[in-house]
Order: C-alpha cells, then structure tokens, then sequence
DNA sequence: GTCTATAGCAGGATAGAC
DNA sequence: GTCTATCCTGCTATAGAC
C-alpha cells in the first residue's frame, strides 16, 4: 500500500537533516523540526524515542550520503593526481558548510559516542581511501616518493573542512578556492 | 580605588569566552554565564545590553588574543618556512578546537555581522600575514617562486581549521597532527 | 552595582483522544 | 499513526529593592 507521497518519518529524518546541516544539534528544536515537516508532536514521539534518537537517524544518513559521494569521486576516472583533483573541485555549496564536519563543533555531538561515530567513521574512511589515492600516485610517480600517504590526506580532507571556516568567516567561497588552489599547487606534479 | 580582585563584568567576559569556546553561542545562556561568573542577572544587564552585546565583547577579545599569539610567532625569529613551521606546531589544546574559528559554525554568528567582523577580521589578517611570509620565502627562494602566496596562505590556514575538526571528530590530536606535517612536507624546500 | 523576583516564551517530553 | 493538551524546566529580559 503506497502512501502517494513521503512518509511522515521520512519528512521527519528529511527535516532533521537540513536543521542540524543549517543550525547544528544544539541548535535544533524539535518544534522546528515539526514546522518544517509539517508534522505533529506524536508523529515524532512515535517513531522515534527523542531528539537524540531522531538525530541519530539524520546523522547517519548524511554520513552515508557523503561516504558515496566522496567514493564516487575518488572510485573515478582519471589519474591519482586529477582524482583528488576532482575531489576538491567538486561542486559544493561551500557557504552551508560540510553538512558532517560542521557537527564537531557541537558540543553535544562530541559528548555522545553514538552521535559522534558516524561523523569520525566518515572523515575516517575519506582519509583512508585519499591515503590509497596518494599511495598509487606515488607509485605511479605521479606524486612525491618521500610523502607519506596518510598525512598527505590528512592535510587534504583538512584543507576541505577549514576551507568552509574562511568562506563562512568572510561570507565569500572565494577563501575556500585560494586553499584548494594552493594545496593542488602544492601537490601538482609540475612543481616537484 | 582598587578593588583587589577582578571586577564583575572582567568575570562576565572571560566566562563568556569560555563558554562560547566551549559551547559556541547558540549553546551558551546568560544562566550559564552568570553561574560561571558567580554573578547574578542585575550585574549581566548593567554592564551589558543583553547576551549579543556581551558575546560581541567576548569576541574581540578573543580575537585579539589571537592576532597578538600569531603576529608573535610569525613576526619571531627563523627563515619564513622556520616561522610558518613555528606557526603550524605551536602548542594547541586541539581537541578544544580554535576559540575564533569555531564561531564560524553558529549561525547566530555568521547571520548578525557585528559578531562575525571580529571572526572574520581575525583570520583575515593571519592570511594576510602569512601570505607575506610565504612571498619572503619565495623570493629568498626558501619556497617554490612559481607558488601563489595569497593562496599558500588561505592553505595553511585551512588545514589547521580543518586539523581541528578531524581531531575532535576522532577524539584524538593525531589527525590534527598529521594534517600538519603532510602540509609541510609540501612545503618542504627539500621536497622541490 | 548587585541582588532577587517575576514575566513570557521556547525546549523537550508525556498522556490520552481520535 | 497522528493529533492536541499539558507538564516542567530553562532561556532571555525587565522591575525594583537594597
């Protein structure tokens, strides 16, 4: 029996995802929550024991939608080089943030090991996947023998997550282009 | 006439510092202020006009205790690439995360410009700085001449923002750490 | 200047009708 | 499953005594 349209808890995990996205868990109400899904105070309770667990489920899915994108990019066409190449240019609307690293800089977050796991799983599994890029491309010559793989993207995830921090802090994306740019430059085969 | 401790609204100040460092803004209630503080509401709306005016208090000072720690370190003594180094590997509680760049994420920040100008203002001139740093080292050709220095900047200013949310992500400095050494592996003069 | 009292509203959750 | 009513607590601010 298809409803014809969403399911309620769907609007609901829907909701939650854009808020904390937009305000942060802190800064999330349940009431807002129920505005923007149109839903009632019991709809939420019913499906989901509270606040936490309802953004348990928003986390989580935002999580795994970041882990294909991110897995799409790197799985790609392309050298090591021009994969993370991809990687950073891929379009992001840079001013919301990172939708998963925006989350650290909640307290309550951080607090609760169930929220926190599914934001460090997926920073996590980017950084080990940008580390096999970087270690092909240095097999292939492509980048620097000497780099050592996993600090190598650490320092590229790290140059995503706080190229967000200069755009947001000025309100332009033009800061979080200036560190990609300069990190690709850095990295570039031309400039060993 | 000298009261012999430190005034109320000094008090006021510095716990709200402490608690937007902690908590960010959207997290932090006058309540839990003046508790800090060990003040009551009168003391708070004397002194202040109301949470926003005694953040944006905070703030500034915040901010300037910033610019003096890196004007000090890049302003010291050493090579460019030594101060830039010096810069990256300063001593940093990471796990509490950047008391400026923090405020980035809250959107009560970001959304009233009185409070983001000392944000944004802070982490502009540390680019700033650093990008001057970054053109003396690219011309006493400690650095690559053929590097964008505005953008070698916005680079290492990223990576240590972004350093933060992988640290409080995993709960751990490590992540902070590596992203900090692939970065100056890049910059390495022996690495060119 | 600092305190307590009070106000009005929002946060988070529960109860029970439909 | 969904709704509304209700509860208790905390947030932010104001009033007015000391």
């Amino acid at each position: 029996m298809y409803s014809g349209g969403v399911s309620t808890s769907e609007r609901l995990i829907e909701s939650t995802r854009a808020l904390l996205w937009e305000r942060g868990y802190v800064g999330t109400s349940p009431k807002a929550i129920l505005e923007r899904a149109g839903a009632g105070q019991g709809s939420m309770y019913h499906h989901f024991k509270g606040k936490p667990d309802l953004a348990l489920a928003a986390i989580r899915r935002t999580a795994e939608e970041m882990v294909a994108t991110t897995t799409a990019v790197l799985d790609g066409p392309g050298t090591p080089y021009e994969r993370i190449e991809a990687y950073l240019l891929r379009e992001r609307e840079v001013l919301r943030g990172c939708p998963v690293g925006r989350l650290t800089m909640d307290p309550e977050v951080v607090a609760d090991d169930a929220l926190r796991a599914p934001v460090d799983e997926t920073l996590d599994r980017l950084r080990a996947r940008l580390a096999e890029v970087v270690e092909e491309g240095k097999e292939q010559g492509e980048l620097a023998p000497g780099l050592d793989s996993a600090e190598i993207a650490a320092t590229v995830v790290a140059t995503v997550q706080g190229g967000y921090v200069l755009a947001r802090a000025s309100g332009s994306p033009a800061a979080f282009d200036a560190g990609v740019r300069g990190l690709l430059a850095l990295l570039a085969p031309r400039h060993r």
